[in-house]
DNA sequence: CTTAACCGGTTGCGATTTGCAACTGGTTGA
DNA sequence: TCAACCAGTTGCAAATCGCAACCGGTTAAG
């Protein structure tokens, strides 16, 4: 993975940053399941990324500025990842490439249920959320409606209701 | 590159397809460059595949169901290379993508003209496109509008404004 | 008919990247 | 005091990448 500039499409620049197995997961996990430290990003994860290629990616993604690292004042040890607006503008690109996931491979129910959510909220949603992540991750004022709380909620009612219907 | 199922996160199913260098690079130039054969796609793609990549990438591709292969009747030799409804129901996530760039990134003017056009287009834009698309690489009837002519000729007009400038 | 250009790849090889597991030095809370 | 937790690092084998040279067959021009 150099950086030698391949070419100036916005296609190419773009998979020159995330264009790897790895750095869209682990964005994922910080933007909808608000995972900021290394140790959550590392456990938390339906995938099981290892920590060294963990390390890599945030360190690459703090270099290109789609994340920032910060000392987390609760502990000394502790780093705080945040996303940064570049970060958080790749909502509506999540939100296109979960649509076309849903439609064409053979998701689960729970961990598709965010998408859903998303694809039929459409820009609108989309808004808000990155709204929201603003305020999570840079400080901006929290408005009125959590669209991650929404998302959360849907995703617990989908586990809940699996569960349930196993113990029949 | 393993094909062994991480999870079913539609995000990550998608990377698992997509998340890599090339994939998308193969899939823009079939899309928005019309390249059908492998000797186009080697030669005319800004980024310079490597011969052996490109192979992998279209079997990858064709296996995975985003493109077919068939034989060009107008020589034994060529195989000509097709979109399917999967591979087409991409460009809303190119759309997507190109405007993060576009935005974010050092893209260059002539190659980021194609992703402007998608971005003011909006969705109506894709849905013309794409039905164009439907019509090149599936047969299907050849809509009014020509999305591809109108991106190529904003392609075409940038470089032509840009010699013309260099000449001055 | 000859021949050069073109066709879709394949092969070999060194360099890079990945994935796994064990480990490090320091911090915190019980 | 000590176990759990913190963000990583290190070493190593396997897979992948990127480059360049090459292949047998086909086509078009002379």
């Amino acid at each position: 993975m150099k950086d030698a500039r391949r070419s100036g499409c916005p296609i190419n620049l773009t998979l020159e940053i995330l264009g790897d197995r790895w750095s869209l997961i682990v964005l994922r996990d910080m933007m909808f399941g608000n995972r900021r430290h290394f140790r959550e990003l590392l456990t938390k994860s339906d995938e099981g990324i290892a920590s060294n290629i963990l390390a890599d990616r945030l360190r690459r993604l703090v270099e290109e500025g789609l994340i920032s690292k910060a000392d987390d004042p609760s502990h000394k040890q502790k780093s705080l990842y945040s996303l940064t607006e570049m970060g958080i503008a790749l909502v509506p690109v999540f939100a296109m490439m979960g649509a076309w996931g849903r439609r064409f491979l053979p998701v689960t129910e729970e961990l598709s249920i965010r998408a859903e959510l998303l694809e039929d909220g459409g820009p609108a949603l989309w808004d808000d959320f990155m709204e929201e992540l603003r305020a999570i991750h840079l400080g901006a004022p929290r408005p009125a409606r959590s669209v991650f709380g929404e998302l959360q909620a849907a995703y617990e009612a989908t586990v809940a209701r699996r569960l349930t219907a196993a113990a029949c």
